[in-house]
DNA sequence: CTGAAAGCGCTTACAG
DNA sequence: CTGAAAGCGCTTACAG
């Protein structure tokens, strides 16, 4: 049924290795032959059959996406779609086809990148998570795999590819622009402590603290389930405290907005009683009411360099490593508020 | 590098064809062989090479996703991620590796998908849009390859495989629900008018409308982009009608957050003022406040029943073709109320 | 129950 | 500049 490469040669009269030779726009083809041969391919309607290029020249022009276990939660967050929406386009520019991992549990997953490495269906992986003591990475690792990772990997910093943010710096400069506002009060909501995104916030927010000479308290410091129906808990806890907060970090807009929503409940008005500052700068952080003042973190462009570098990696003979670090910045919208310091109010 | 069947076959000591037998898990293999052969593969470290069993067997395992044109906008939408959840679970289950499409434009995503067809890399697709004259449909039909569209295909509905809900039936119910709240004067904003889907719901809304014996009229019909910063205009143009509506059918959840934002600002409030029932059931639903009441589409489904009517297509030896009508339900939240009408006011 | 051989549709030294 | 041949790692009639 399937034209090939035999068809094509027949009808222009030379030999299959030859039209192979002009599919590669070889330079030892003479253009008549090309010619020839190019009409003879539109004529017949030829494309090359992909898979057995593949596997004659061992390379497969596809990337395999790891996504983190326990799927149902993570695709809900607006973070992937960016991150994916990113990666697509990248590979796009490069002719690169994307598969994605199915799995939900961490054993699944891990079978399915054996499989695809394995089964010689990728030429590398990008790693849409980063996590503590990840088997994924260490076979990935041990087999010598282009990969990267979006995030930063829990150990081997130096030996590993990764884009990140400065999530230091993002968590530091949240909390030093609330200290700018005046505020002295300010507690950190974070997501699980096995992500090392919130481990990097946490310690940002912690040297903020420091450097203002405020005192750092552990009830300030609370975590919930990234995404879980808005940190309720988290929120009650807090504002049940002798010395209730005057401004909250939230390491996610959607957990933000739970928040707003439980404080809300609550009758603690937003941003006259307390602010709130919160990280990604996903739509929803403009559609919020108050809009939430967010940390940019240009997820797009963390998809994009990640599968740049990965095709980098595939490309060159020698292994290389990279760390990519993408900038981000404070988009001001509704949620923040100078404080009306009870001293300094007539 | 890589352990291949011959290197199983002499440490088992038989015939390349017998390992393969013993993977298939052929009948006609000895236990007692099977044995030895599956001691090998593990002793070795062997899996089998994807690649060229495709080429052998012409059949890859695999499905191509077709994501629509337009990606930045589209990604947003929580629907695709939650589609995508469900196609992968079903994947997943039936052991089908997937692909993306990465276009933006319709030319390219088309170019990809005939590479993906022609080039063999997958045994079907899944059309993750349904949209008036699609060349992509077009292509897929002449050439006789499995496919299946998410969402009602424009025309030619007897013949091709589609995966829906009865979008004009929640049209209707969700107007209706409206009226049994005693709301006369309902407007509907929809999305986009080259989707199947928004032709569907305003179908219902009309029929709603009609059955009930209540006047229709143009002005209160008005069409916004899907995503667009809340429909603002829209919701302007109606609010400055003589006769403002009481009651809003909007096609969208993340549109109807748009919407009750806008409200807000002009100091309309939801639902005391105006009830607003939307679709998808969506994270975002529950968040807003007021939570919206939305007719939940079962979207998890949409994707999971796709993916599993495409396998049985691809599986069968003839070709059927099969319309899956996913049910959707109103989901009762904050944002609407019973009208409290003039004359019954005391 | 098992093996030898041809074939899937390409690519790539090797030779001329 | 072009061709004949071997090979990529499997599967599958065919034969026994």
């Amino acid at each position: 049924m399937g034209v090939t490469i035999k068809d094509v040669a027949s009808l222009a009269n030379v030999a299959p290795s030859t039209v192979s030779r002009v599919i590669a726009n070889s330079s030892r083809i003479s253009e008549k032959t090309k010619k020839r041969v190019r009409s003879a391919m539109e004529e017949l309607g030829y494309h090359p059959n992909i898979i057995a290029r593949s596997l004659a020249n061992k390379s497969t022009q596809a990337i395999g996406l790891v996504m983190p276990s326990s799927a149902d939660k993570v695709f809900q967050n607006p973070f992937f779609p960016e991150v994916l929406r990113g990666i697509s386009t990248g590979a796009h520019e490069k002719k690169q086809a994307l598969y994605m991992s199915t799995g939900e549990t961490e054993e699944e997953i891990f079978q399915e990148v054996v499989q695809m490495v394995q089964g010689r269906r990728v030429d590398g992986l990008i790693l849409l998570y980063s996590k503590v003591d990840d088997q994924v990475l260490t076979y990935l690792q041990e087999r010598d795999i282009p990969f990267v990772v979006v995030g930063k990997p829990y150990k081997d910093n130096d030996c590993i590819t990764y884009v990140d943010n400065d999530n230091f710096g993002a968590g530091r400069e949240a909390t030093e622009y609330l200290i700018n506002l005046g505020h002295e009060n300010i507690a950190f909501i974070g997501g699980s402590l096995q992500l090392v995104v919130t481990i990097d916030r946490l310690t940002g927010y912690d040297k903020a603290i420091q450097n203002a000479g405020l005192t750092y308290r552990d009830e300030y410091v609370v975590h919930e389930e990234f995404l879980q129906r808005g940190g309720k808990e988290a929120v009650y806890e807090l504002m049940s405290l002798k010395d209730r907060p005057t401004a909250l970090v939230v390491a996610d807009d959607l957990m933000a907005l739970g928040v707003l929503n439980t404080l809300d409940e609550m009758n603690i008005s937003v941003p006259e009683d307390i602010s709130v500052i919160s990280f990604n700068n996903v739509l929803i952080s403009e559609l919020a009411r108050p809009a939430l003042t967010s940390v940019n973190i240009n997820i797009f462009e963390l998809g994009y360099q990640a599968i740049r570098s990965l095709i980098d990696q595939i490309e060159s003979p020698y292994h290389i490593v990279k760390q990519i670090r993408i900038p981000h910045e404070i988009v001001e919208r509704q949620s923040c508020k100078r404080i009306n310091k009870k001293s300094v109010t007539s």
